[in-house]
RNA sequence: GAUUCAGUAGCUCAGCUGGUAGAGCACAUCACUUUUAAUGAUGGGGUCCUGGGUUCGAACCCCAGCUGAAUCACCA
């Protein structure tokens, strides 16, 4: 790294760094560091009058310091949080030698570093739970300075708040905003909460292809990719439901995967290319099941990550409590449109479109109608949790007919304020059926539907051993998570959402300028000055540029012998 | 994809009608033994996102681009 492109304070600890090594004190020591507890466990359980507590050993960052002569203090923050230690020269330097306060401490030591600490629990004169130091190591040295959030009586000042530094260093975000390791941790836990459940019922985690040659099990845009040796393109799954469906043909009762599943869509605040979702499938089960199923375990999450089952999201509560309402699709467009659809043809849902303002075009069957009236009048009615039930055929190739109505499906999705959470069915298990869906989709493909369905005649030959009747239920936990920690964004309950790559820093390499006749100490200096490529020196005024190197290297006190002008033109020759 | 807004010091942000680049925190030096957004004094720190244009003169006006955000559209 050039010296020249680092700011003072990144370059003043850089220096701090040396005098720590010339002190004979490693910077990046290799040994481990015996820590004994953490700053909350501290502050939770200390207690002066059973002076417990005496002898701890913590390791942490330092978040910010108060240094007045003799005594400073600081904050340590550990993966708990924080707490404020004492730092008194004569107690942690109890001999003649005051280096390790006076210079180290004081002088060489920053917000941002990592150490560890050994003392003893106290409280100090205004009231606050404290460590005082006997003994300070150095872990790791921060050698650039952090954001510096302060706070005081629970207000925040000057907050890190650019999205795009905290989604492309979430490591920043997650050190100076505390609430951020909150939400993944809540994240973690509503995962966790329904492994538990699965698992005490005897379904099994299982693990299936990423990389597929035919991607389905949904409807949507693909990645694509190749593989060298099979010499054959291979796609992104976006779901995983046919590997899953296959497993139960094998003879499981009960298969869940949690599964990162890709679409090469649009980006928004609802969508990430790549994206969580957990997909379970249970033998012997129908939809009316599932529903009680997924309920249960929804309001199961809710409980274990707030101890009730109201949830705060934005303005709105959502009171997770089942049952949830449930409704059929037909009955549910009646509702909020005053029309029964229930036995119209397909010319004459085109009509009603027309006339509730419907946008459609050509390429829709009557499934894709229906699905764009519910969509446009009233998904984002559902609020609190409510299962829609009872799809059109059309939209649901994968899901088994209605048992009282052919042209329906026995398939219920979760809304939940306004947006699609869950989706599941009674799987459709009669060979022959499917691959008539299937080739219902090839059609809609043909009208121009570019999002229909492939083919997968090898899932179709499972299903010809007998699948046994299914039902099979996928939720997003993207979006789940983002109900539970009331994140407004998906970029908020990811923790590296796909961004846009950083614009690359398009210098030369320092090979080319040398190559000019420019000395090696001068090429840095050259860049600094603006001109990182050789097409822009060769454009640069010759006399401008030998003033402006000279000055660079006054102002660095770099103590370089100045090139002649003679010589900056005979380099721009 | 469309529209709007934003990009200035390590961080958060001012910057008037176009006239020498500003503050707080952070950093450096000094003072200070229980502070807590510590304090006081002094000081250093800038590719004003990039590239063009207009102008005697551009952080500011115009054009193009990059990146992000919001709204809308698209999308299980």
């Amino acid at each position: 790294m050039d010296l020249l492109e680092l700011s003072e304070q990144e370059i003043i600890r850089r220096e701090s760094l040396k005098e720590l090594r010339s002190l004979g004190i490693e910077p990046y020591p290799a040994a481990l560091f015996p820590v004994n507890t953490n700053t909350v466990t501290i502050k939770d359980n200390y207690k002066p009058e059973e002076n417990n507590f005496q002898e701890v050993v913590i390791a942490g960052r330092i978040m910010s310091r108060r240094i007045m002569g003799k005594a400073a203090f600081a904050e340590l923050q550990d993966s708990e949080g924080k707490i404020q230690i004492y730092v008194n020269r004569d107690e942690l330097c109890p001999g003649e030698d005051k280096t390790l306060y006076n210079t180290v401490f004081k002088r060489l030591l920053d917000i941002g570093d990592i150490i560890g600490v050994k003392g003893y629990a106290f409280v100090t004169q205004v009231g606050e739970k404290s460590i005082k130091v006997t003994e300070l190591t150095i872990l790791s040295k921060s050698i650039r300075p952090l954001p510096i959030v302060k706070e005081k009586e629970g207000k925040v000042y000057d907050a890190f708040t650019d999205p795009e530094q905290r989604y492309r260093q979430r490591y920043l975000d997650l050190i100076v905003n505390p609430d951020v390791k909150d939400t993944f941790i809540k994240r973690s836990k509503i995962i966790n909460t329904m492994r538990n459940m699965f698992n005490e019922r005897g379904y099994l985690e299982v693990e299936t292809p990423i990389l597929q040659s035919i991607p389905g099990g949904a409807s949507a845009r693909p990645f694509i990719t190749h593989h060298n040796a099979l010499n054959i393109p291979l796609y992104l799954r976006i779901a995983n439901e046919l590997y899953l469906k296959r497993l139960i043909v094998g003879g499981f009762d009960g298969v869940y995967e949690f599964a990162k599943d890709f679409r090469n869509e649009g980006m928004d605040r609802t969508h990430n290319p790549e994206f969580t979702v957990m997909e379970i499938y249970v033998a012997y089960k129908d939809y009316n099941w599932m529903m009680d199923f997924t309920e249960e375990m929804i309001e199961r999450v809710a409980m274990a990550l707030h101890g009730t089952t109201e949830v705060t999201v934005g303005d709105k509560t959502i009171n997770f409590k089942a049952p949830f309402k449930r409704i059929t699709m037909f009955d549910a467009i009646k509702e909020h449109t005053n029309i029964d659809i229930s036995n119209m043809n397909e010319d004459e849902l085109r009509k009603t479109c027309k006339e509730l303002g419907v946008e459609i075009d050509d390429t829709m069957g009557k499934g894709k109608l229906v699905d764009e009236i519910f969509g446009e009048k009233c998904e984002g009615n559902y609020i609190q949790p409510t299962f829609i039930t009872d799809y059109p055929i059309e939209m649901s190739p994968l899901c088994k007919r209605h048992r009282s109505n052919p042209e329906l499906t026995e398939r219920f999705e979760l809304m939940v304020n306004g947006k699609e959470l869950c989706n599941a069915y009674s799987e459709l298990n009669d060979p022959i059926d499917q691959m008539g869906r299937f080739q219902d989709q090839l059609k809609l493909s043909e009208k121009g539907d570019d999002e229909a369905m492939f083919i997968d005649t090898d899932f179709v030959k499972s299903l010809e051993y007998a699948m046994p009747p299914t039902s099979g239920m996928g939720i997003g936990i993207d979006r789940l998570a983002m109900l539970m920690t009331n994140s407004p964004s998906i970029q908020d309950v990811l923790f590296f959402p796909q961004m846009r790559p950083e614009k690359k820093n398009d210098a030369d390499s320092n090979s080319k300028f040398l190559e000019l006749g420019i000395p090696e100490e001068w090429v840095s200096l050259v860049k600094k000055a603006g001109f990182t490529t050789i097409d822009k020196l060769k454009e640069a005024n010759p006399n401008k540029l030998h003033q402006t190197i000279c000055g660079l290297n006054k102002k660095h006190k770099l103590e370089l012998q100045n090139p002649s002008a003679d010589d900056v033109r005979a380099w721009l020759a």
